[in-house]
DNA sequence: CCAAAATAGACCAGACTTAGACAATCGCAA
DNA sequence: TTGCGATTGTCTAAGTCTGGTCTATTTTGG
């Protein structure tokens, strides 16, 4: 079971010297002597690393309880565990340097393998959640404003776009969702082109617990109701950044709270939202200004035919 | 029964084995001892199939039951087996339609799991060549042929743009390059959105060894080009899909040569590629009708250079 | 008689295990 | 500063385990 633990970016050898050396782990063994990980004694060595890129030499921390790992490295909680088919490498280094300052260092690089390496360091550490909140949704902030002010080049935002939608796509993915889980379409309307927020709020409702439909961006009105209608969707959540004054957008608006059944919720969210409030009010939409907004938004939704099991 | 079976994509001597080794199924048999397997029998090595591809070995998992195979391969439903082809020689030719249609049908209902279900029995079939040339390649054409007709939806469009999307990045992020792979950026011109046949050439190239830096849709020709310059790639790809008449192109592919290093390879292709060749030519680009004619170029411009001395 | 399918066994590539050697690096004493 | 030992990561060699493939041979159905 070497290659699964290779997610602890470590190598075989350096594993098996650290067990052997200083007794750091001591995994079970199957009937042909392999060594068996337990989930604990990867998070353990997931510790052990950190520290010792923090610093601190092997050999005197790899007797501490995980505990004591903890308090030394920082790491608030336990890491959660990531999707194992992962086969990346290269932890974060330093536990408490920011992960939004590495991130937008790698865009800035267009280095796709760096960049998804952050993210898979960042979701280690902060578990799905917290990624999402802490790292994810200011990333997308931050990478709106630079390319607002013109410091990010068309192609580094949409290189990040992409690069976040397939991380957020695989982490999306083991998610095992009830039959009756209530669905979700999200999507950006007409002349709206940006497209992240839409992937942010995508992934956030799926780790919600929602069964969501991805529609993409800048679509006409009708083309989102029908879609409503076709997956029976108890929720439409909009993505709204940018622009911010588009004069055809209150009345595309309009035209979809027409279009659409008259139970489902819709909650609006992005940059340019809160320039669209009026009209965002008068077809009923929640605004969410943040993704704790969304939750709030999604829970008060989730009808109690389901028995939502959230998971975090 | 054994040409059947094939619908699982492993061959008749690993069935065998697998049944033998560590008896995974016990088929029935027929008087003069032949397999006999049930649909629940197929659908069982189907997930076998599918978690050995994950990673899991077939001696630790054979015994497992099914629901702890499901949980294990996270499939909520019943994998997507193939057509119910039974005793009728439906067989050789082409094993793909079937998938392409239930694709399709899955697009229509706007279904994201059932799609992901139908792409990925196809990959366990065809495996991932065989998945990109046979089914997603074909399917992206279709798409685009349908949306030309007006007999999809942009919603459709959209929803298939970004199932598709994220299905291949999940299936490229296994990949491990080696440091010294070639690289590649994957951008459609300004003017050009449609993002599909991008989407597959990144896919493609990845399995095919390069490291590829996707741009997405729509990127002004300097923007392109700095990203070359800044990856220091070998090649870049262009995909023109739609529209096949813009004025601006010619203009806008000019400027992109002159911007980019001379060393580069240009490649270029998509439904629309041919309605320019007079500029393609003019500025040095391949075409590439298809799949293979896409890896034809990248062995061609794969350099020695990088001999992959395996020990940096 | 031939194609297809069955069995048993050999075979091979790759991954894993152990033991030990080797090379950097660091701290400390002279 | 130099020298020396301890620490720590990496590498090699030889043997084992695992799992897919192949061959030889027999049986069956058309």
């Amino acid at each position: 079971m070497k290659s699964v633990v290779q997610r602890t970016g470590l190598s075989p050898h350096v594993i098996r010297v650290w067990e052997k050396r200083y007794g750091a782990v001591a995994p079970r063994r199957t009937a042909s002597n392999r060594r068996l990980y337990s989930e604990a004694e990867v998070r353990r060595l997931l510790l052990l690393h950190a520290a010792t890129k923090a610093g601190h030499s092997i050999g005197t921390i790899a007797r501490l309880s995980d505990e004591q790992l903890r308090a030394l490295t920082g790491w608030a909680e336990e890491p959660a565990a990531l999707p194992p088919i992962v086969n990346g490498h290269t932890l974060p280094g330093d536990p408490s340097a920011g992960f939004l300052a590495r991130a937008l260092e790698t865009v800035r690089r267009l280095d796709a393998r760096a960049f998804e390496s952050v993210l898979l360091g960042a979701s280690l550490q902060l578990g799905c959640q917290g990624l999402l909140q802490k790292l994810i949704a200011p990333l997308v902030i931050k990478l709106g404003d630079l390319w607002c002010s013109g410091e990010l080049t068309a192609a580094e935002e949409h290189f990040a776009s992409g690069a976040i939608r397939n991380f957020l796509a695989g982490l999306s993915r083991p998610f095992t969702l009830p039959e009756n889980a209530p669905a979700l379409v999200v999507a950006t309307p007409a002349g709206q082109v940006h497209e992240l927020g839409a992937v942010l709020v995508a992934a956030a409702a799926t780790s919600h617990g929602w069964r969501v439909t991805y529609l993409g961006t800048s679509l006409p009105a009708v083309e989102i109701a029908g879609a409503v209608w076709r997956t029976t969707a108890r929720a439409l959540a909009l993505s709204l950044v940018y622009p911010a004054d588009d004069a055809a957008l209150p009345a595309e608006l309009t035209t979809l709270k027409r279009a659409l059944p008259a139970s489902v919720a819709i909650v609006a969210g992005g940059r340019a939202a809160a320039a669209y409030r009026p009209t965002l009010e008068a077809i009923g939409a929640t605004l969410a200004e943040d993704l704790p907004g969304l939750y709030a938004f999604l829970d008060s939704v989730r009808q109690p035919d389901g028995v939502t099991p959230s998971r975090s």
